[in-house]
DNA sequence: GCTTGACCTGGAGCCGACTCCAGGTGGGAT
DNA sequence: ATCCCACCTGGAGTCGGCTCCAGGTCAAGC
């Protein structure tokens, strides 16, 4: 089983975070100190990228970069911290899912102005 | 029928904005100007609050301003862009519509982190 | 053996959307 | 009368989250 790595470019490429976000989440912490070849360049393990498909689902819920901040210390003290870990997602949760509720409602009010526009328009 | 108005607190209170925030939407013209009393007092209609009900929808569903300047401005040029309005409208419920079957997706993927997370802990 | 392109660093800059500030005015309750 | 509080203005500051830049290093293909 070869401990395949990826470049920067592939794993931009395959996580949709830019080269220059990759290194930023680096360098605020998010994400642990990459390896690198002998040339200093960095090579990304598939943990890495396994991370950084957390990272993709907390950010698009709306997780400020604090909180995920968190969330990764609590991940690099150890497993005891499973339990906080556990009730931070599920406070996380609920909040996506006012969120979503909120964005449902707004829909709604969207909808009937459009549908006031069309009896208007007709 | 008296012709109602609002002070500033009032409609803080009622929209959510911030009192700053109203000025500022006034100042980039996401409000027209808003009526003053004989002191220079702002002086909101019933038809402003309808309007930052507008606002409210639209920013809640993550329009940016940029695009609800552009909706302020056909809603000002009056009645024959309704069309465009309709169709600027439609062009965010979909991006609503994206956006809440993202976020349906990435909370499934936190729900099981945390089944992941229980079934390890227990 | 040279070019090209992906990568490196530290630090500055940018963007959106507010938010705060200083210094001033006016009006209603006590 | 006086106090206080809500309001006013123009302009500066903040904050989160990137994004860009200059100047440099390597590695591989032609």
């Amino acid at each position: 089983m070869s401990t395949s790595v990826y470049t920067p470019g592939q794993v931009s490429e395959e996580t949709g975070f830019s080269l220059d976000t990759l290194r930023y989440y680096e360098r605020i912490g998010l994400l642990e100190p990459i390896g690198r070849n002998a040339a200093g360049q960095r090579r990304f393990t598939q943990e890495d990228i396994g991370w950084l498909g957390m990272i993709r689902c907390l950010r698009d819920t709306g997780m400020p970069i604090a909180e995920m901040l968190r969330f990764a210390e609590l991940v690099r003290k150890g497993e005891h911290t499973i339990p906080d870990r556990i009730a931070l997602l599920e406070a996380h949760d609920r909040r996506v899912e006012a969120q979503v509720g909120n964005l449902r409602e707004k829909q709604t009010a969207i909808r009937n102005k459009i549908g006031y526009y069309r009896s208007v328009s007709c």
